[in-house]
RNA sequence: GGGUCGCUAGCUCAGCGGUAGAGCACUCGGCUUUUAACCGAUUGGUCCUGAGUUCGAAUCUCAGGCGACCCA
C-alpha cells in the first residue's frame, strides 16, 4: 500500500537530483483558469493565440500518447487542459537534458501534483481550450494518489474525515462551502448596512445561559476554575443593549452537548440579533427581509428547490399562532382546557403521546405542535405566541394571558429562527429563572439557572428590545440543497477512528 | 437510546461455505488531437476487530469498533 507512496517519493528524489525540487517556492500565475476560459471563448477550434499565460494548479488527469500529452490542470476556479508537445517543450529549453524535458514531465508528474505552467493558448480540434506549454515547474509533489477520477469519493465517512480530498474531487462540495461563505458575508453586510454592530461575547463562561441545553465543560488551569462553553450568546448581547448599543449582533459558534444527527452538530453557528425599541413583530419583518436577501445573493432568486420541493422565500411569509396550527391539525382547542389533566386526556383521545415531563397545558400544547404540526410546515411559516412555560426569556404577551410574544420560523419542517419581544422586567425575569432552577433541581438537566449579574443588568434598565436567533447551518442547508448538516460543516464532529498508529518508516531526508 | 444497512486492493465495487476478483490508479512497453484516451504486460490484500460453528469462513453465528439512514 505504501508502494504507491514509495514510487512518488522516488520521483521527488529524482526531481531534487535534476535541480528542480519537489516543493517550489512562489509562482506567479497570470490568470486563473475560469478567467482564461472566459477571455478566450471566441478562439476557434484548431486555432492558436500567441499570448503568453501562466497558470498554477493541481494535475487532475493525464493522457500521454507518445510525443504528445494532455493533462487537465485545475485551480480554484476550475479546470483547463494542458497541451504538452515534446517538440514545443524541447525547443523552449535547449539544455540537454533540460529539467523541463517532456520525458520528465510524463514520468515525474502524477495526478494530484501541483504544478505551474507557462505557454501560449490553443483550442484543440475537439474544442478544448488548452495551454500549449513551453515550460513547467513542480510546485508540490503529492505523495498520496487522488480518489477514483470517475467515481470520486463515494464513501460518506471518508468525505467527512478527509474533507480536503472531497473538496479536490467534488465540485459540488466546493460550491456548497463557497455558498456558505457567501451567505455569511451577505448577512453581515446586510446587518452592518443597517447600523448593527457585531460584538464578540465570551465563549468560555462560568455559568451557561440563554437557552435550554446542556453545556460542554472545561477547566481553566491558572484560575483553577470550572468553565463551560456557551450554549447561546443571548445574555451577553442583552447586557450590551443595557450598555447602550441599540443594535447588536454576533454571528458565531455555539456549543451544545447533544447527540449528532442529520440536523444536529454539537458545535454549530448561529446569529443572534438585538434591536432596541423593537418588538417581535418588527423582528418578523427583519427575519423575512434578511433571509430573502441572503437567499437572493446566494441563489440568485428567492424561489429555490430543496430536496425536490419548491420553496418560495419571497416575503411576506405565512403567520399563524401555535394554537391555530394545533387546532387545524388535531381539532383540539387548547384555549378551552382548564387543567393539565384535561388537556392530556384530550390529547390521548386523539392518539397523541403525553410525556410525563410535560406538566402544564402550555407544555402539552408544544408537544401537540411538535407531534402533529412542525414537520408539515414546508413553506416558510412564522409560528406565533408560545406558552410562557418554555420561554423564560420572552416577554409576556401584551393581550393573551399565559403566552409570550415569541415566534419561531419553520422551513421544510425545521426550526430555522427563534425570536421574542425580550423580557426586560427584572422582577418577572427573576421569577422565571427561579422556576427554571426548580425544574433543574427536579431533574430537567436542560433547564436554565439564575444568572445574578444578568438580572442586575436588567435592574440597571434595558430598553424594550426585539431579539432574534437564526441557525446558520440549517439556513445554509436550505440554500445549498444539502440533506445533512454535515454537508455544510467543513469538519463535522465524528468519533475518532480507532488508532492505527503512525506509519513507521525510516525518516527520509528533507528535500527541496 | 432503538431499528435497518454498510465496512473486501490507493479509489469505485463484485464475490455470500471450497485457490482473493474486476475497472480505474500505480509500474513497464507502444502511440503527436486526447478528454473515463487507447493497446499489451505486470504489480498490488490484516476481506474492520475478536471469538465461535465447520474438514474448510471474506461468506454462517455471537460480541465489539466505525459510519450512513430512519425513529426517540
Amino acid at each position: 500500500m505504501s508502494e504507491l507512496r514509495e514510487t512518488r517519493l522516488e520521483k521527488a528524489r529524482t526531481l531534487a537530483d535534476l535541480g528542480q525540487g519537489p516543493y517550489g517556492l512562489r509562482y506567479e500565475p497570470t490568470h486563473r483558469t475560469a478567467a482564461l476560459q472566459q477571455a478566450h471563448a471566441d478562439l476557434a477550434n484548431g486555432q492558436e493565440r500567441d499570448v503568453v499565460v501562466a497558470v498554477a494548479g493541481r494535475v487532475m488527469t493525464r493522457r500521454v500518447m507518445g510525443k504528445l500529452a494532455f493533462f487537465t490542470l485545475a485551480d480554484e476556479t476550475g479546470p483547463i487542459q494542458l497541451y504538452l508537445e515534446k517538440a514545443t517543450l524541447e525547443a523552449a529549453s535547449p539544455d540537454s537534458p533540460p529539467p523541463g524535458a517532456f520525458a520528465h514531465l510524463t514520468s515525474l508528474v502524477d495526478a494530484g501534483d501541483l504544478i505551474g505552467v507557462r505557454g501560449t493558448l490553443r483550442r484543440t480540434d475537439r474544442g478544448e481550450l488548452s495551454v500549449k506549454v513551453t515550460d513547467w515547474t513542480m510546485l508540490t509533489k503529492a505523495l498520496q494518489p487522488l480518489p477514483d477520477k470517475w467515481h470520486g469519493l463515494a464513501d460518506v465517512e471518508k468525505r467527512y474525515r478527509q474533507r480536503y480530498l472531497d473538496l479536490i474531487v467534488s465540485p459540488h462540495t466546493r460550491e456548497t462551502f463557497r455558498r456558505r461563505a457567501l451567505a455569511v458575508s451577505a448577512m453581515r453586510r446586510w446587518l452592518d448596512g443597517r447600523e448593527f454592530l457585531e460584538i464578540e461575547t465570551p465563549v468560555l463562561q462560568s455559568q451557561p445561559g440563554g437557552a435550554d441545553a446542556r453545556p460542554f465543560e472545561t477547566h481553566h488551569n491558572a484560575l483553577d476554575l470550572p468553565l463551560t462553553l456557551r450554549i447561546a450568546t443571548e445574555l451577553h448581547l442583552k447586557r450590551l443593549v443595557v450598555g447602550g448599543f441599540e443594535r447588536v449582533y454576533e454571528l458565531g459558534r455555539i456549543f451544545r452537548n447533544e447527540g449528532v444527527s442529520t440536523r444536529h452538530n454539537p458545535e454549530f453557528t448561529s446569529v443572534e440579533i438585538y434591536q432596541a425599541y423593537a418588538d417581535y413583530i418588527d423582528m418578523m419583518e427583519l427575519t423575512e427581509q434578511l433571509i430573502a436577501h441572503v437567499c437572493q445573493q446566494v441563489c440568485g432568486s428567492t424561489q429555490i428547490s430543496y430536496q425536490g420541493t419548491e420553496i418560495d422565500l419571497t416575503p411576506p411569509w405565512r403567520r399563524a399562532t401555535m394554537h391555530e396550527l394545533v387546532q387545524d391539525a388535531t381539532g383540539l382547542d387548547f384555549t378551552s382546557f382548564s387543567s393539565r389533566d384535561e388537556a392530556a386526556a384530550a390529547m390521548q383521545a386523539k392518539g397523541l403521546e403525553v410525556p410525563a415531563l410535560a406538566d402544564s397545558v402550555g407544555r402539552l400544547l408544544v408537544e401537540a405542535f411538535e407531534q402533529r404540526v412542525e414537520a408539515d410546515l414546508i413553506q416558510p411559516t412564522f409560528v406565533l405566541d408560545y406558552p410562557v412555560e418554555n420561554s423564560p426569556l420572552a416577554r409576556a404577551h401584551r393581550s393573551k394571558p399565559g403566552l409570550v410574544e415569541r415566534f419561531e420560523l419553520f422551513i421544510v419542517g425545521r426550526e430555522t429562527a427563534n425570536a421574542f419581544s425580550e423580557l426586560i422586567d427584572p422582577v418577572d425575569q427573576r421569577q422565571r429563572l427561579e422556576a427554571q432552577q426548580e425544574r433543574k433541581a427536579a431533574g430537567d438537566d436542560e433547564a436554565q439557572t439564575v444568572d445574578e449579574d444578568f438580572l442586575h443588568a436588567l435592574e440597571v434598565g434595558m430598553p424594550p428590545t426585539g431579539g432574534l436567533g437564526i441557525g446558520i447551518d440549517r439556513l445554509v442547508m436550505l440554500l445549498t440543497d444539502s440533506p445533512s448538516i454535515r454537508d455544510v460543516i467543513a469538519f463535522p464532529l465524528l468519533r475518532p477512528e480507532p488508532v492505527s498508529g503512525p506509519r513507521e518508516e525510516p525518516r527520509p531526508a528533507a528535500m527541496g
